[in-house]
DNA sequence: CCGCGACTTCAGCAAATGGTTAAGTTGCAT
DNA sequence: ATGCAACTTAACCATTTGCTGAAGTCGCGG
């Protein structure tokens, strides 16, 4: 799968014709037929058939047509990037956690990148116990999520942000204010962001521990939507507690008492204990102790437009 | 930028060494040191500089560490499907726009996907005005979002839900329940989601119609977390009027009347005209129509943990 | 300042790549 | 049935790739 390869194959997908594709590339029918057929050896799979006018292509022909302009894209960027950060634009890669990415890292990478000039931010979010692997492979430089208890000795830790989870509900419901236990909780529905993914979250390790059944469990895309339904009363949401202080005080949720639910979580940042920390992270290591920085993490997450982009974002049912 | 040369760097990005990278590819220094000056010579970087102990990174090379392990990941990801495809798996793959994907996708894709076993439905957030290209190139099967007015010949077009986007406001904001002017609101703070990057989407028309300021705009990443905050009176959200009906019932929130603030917005499923569409897209097109889908798509969107899997989310400010 | 470890360059060689022309298939339209 | 348009295969060739061993260069510690 070479990119000449995917070349060829992404014109014949987009002109639904070799020949065709073959003039855009200006070489023979033949090249443009030989690589496919390594491409068909390499995948073994036919990926189109002729028929009378034109072709049409296989499932798994399709399939490498969309696979085949992203990783072209992909590298196309790549070399863009690679370029820029040569000419001297800096750039922070961040992985965070799900929710770290949704409620406190738009205010501190807003603060952040605004105290410097041509400073890009990539924020990826990322399951927690990839944290390691993004690091290791210098995919990312720092990340930024839930402690995690095994690190190997190679990544620095520090610790920034400590948070309450609590449950909350809406004030209609049944449960509204007042003490459950666990046979009470498992019966509930259970209204979750995407946290509840990952097997190590806070979230997913309290449904675990209540036995809550699956069917009892609505995952959302994000964090805000379980909220909205928790206040219509819809069911029992988990939450940072800072996030809902103002929901709480005027009486929108309302909190749920019980053994074992209200959680303490810390946030912290890793990064390759690695000789020579880039100046960034240092920078980044530091800053995220401020008192200015916690504020922002614990306010903010609406940003301005000019500078926010968000990319890509797939999502699959099977 | 072969995979050849992209698998030696990710291995020296691994290692933080040459040697190393030789003795896990089981091949000579020499090797690797050529893989690494073709990259050199292709993207203009030195990469990784020589010192006492090891090697640090140019960052340009840190930046082809983080592509080239997404690069490879990628194309590994891609021998799978086309095989999976082979086999007999079956996958739609669908581009949404990011309010569609939000609010009504779910429910649909939930519903969907259920009627038909061993189907996989990969969605895919991105731009309206990217999606003929996106069919063009075959990366997806249909693309679902907000009508647009200019589509090639080659498109065939359904449209399959209209919806009204309403103003609002929480119930404490001095605007509520109240009719203002255009002057009015673009004094107003708008709490906005990610569709309003997109200039082509309705919230970002209506922004420039009453000429709202850059800096009275706060875009979150979801469509939620704009509500949510709207609640608390902190500014003017825009959102699908089915969207927040028991939140304007019981109070939370509150409408906005002005002239032209109510819209009314179409959704409507596009896909390739060509020859023979696959049964699949045929299948979901007249799904769309049916009672069961509206609903599904006015009411859902919490969907079970076992068939949710979200994916790449990167988000860059600069 | 010398030596060591580690990356780089060089020469040379076998194998693979990527292309061409020409001939061969194949499915549909006439 | 025949012809045509379009994809595939075959034969062949120039070029490039990818490797190796050997020699070269560089930065740092003793």
């Amino acid at each position: 799968m070479t990119p000449a390869q995917l070349r060829v194959f992404a014109a014949i997908a987009r002109h639904g014709s070799s020949r065709e594709a073959a003039a855009e590339l200006e070489v023979s029918e033949a090249a443009v037929s030989g690589h496919v057929s390594s491409l068909r050896k390499e995948l073994g799979d036919e990926l189109f058939k002729r028929t009378g006018s034109g072709i049409s292509f296989t499932p798994g022909g399709l399939r490498l047509a969309s696979r085949a302009v992203e990783m072209l894209g992909l590298q196309d960027q790549t070399m863009h990037e690679v370029r820029a950060a040569g000419d001297g634009q800096r750039i922070l890669r961040i992985a965070v956690s799900s929710l770290f990415g949704e409620v406190a890292a738009p205010g501190l990478i807003e603060l952040f990148s605004t105290r410097a000039d041509d400073l890009q931010v990539e924020m990826n979010v990322s399951s927690p116990d990839q944290f390691p692997r993004l690091l290791a492979s210098r995919s990312v430089d720092v990340t930024m999520g839930p402690t995690s208890s095994t690190n190997p000795e190679s990544i620095r830790v520090k610790e920034f942000l400590r948070y309450q989870m609590i449950a909350v509900v809406g004030p209609s419901h049944e449960l509204a204010g007042r003490t459950a236990d666990a046979r009470l909780l498992a019966q509930q529905t259970w209204l979750l962001g995407p946290s509840a993914v990952d097997p190590t979250s806070v979230a997913s390790r309290m449904l675990r521990r209540y036995r809550v059944h699956e069917s009892s469990q609505r995952i959302f895309q994000n964090h805000s939507a379980p909220l909205t339904e928790a206040a219509a009363g819809n069911g029992v949401a988990l939450c940072a507690a800072h996030s809902v202080s103002t929901q709480l005080a005027d009486g929108r949720l309302s909190r749920l008492e019980a053994p074992g639910v209200n959680t303490d979580g810390t946030w912290a940042a890793s990064w390759l204990r690695h000789g020579a920390t880039s100046p960034l992270v240092n920078e980044l290591i530091r800053f995220i102790g401020t008192p200015r920085a916690i504020q922002a993490m614990l306010t903010g997450s609406g940003t301005n437009i000019a500078r926010f982009k968000p990319r890509v974002h797939v999502t699959l049912w099977s």
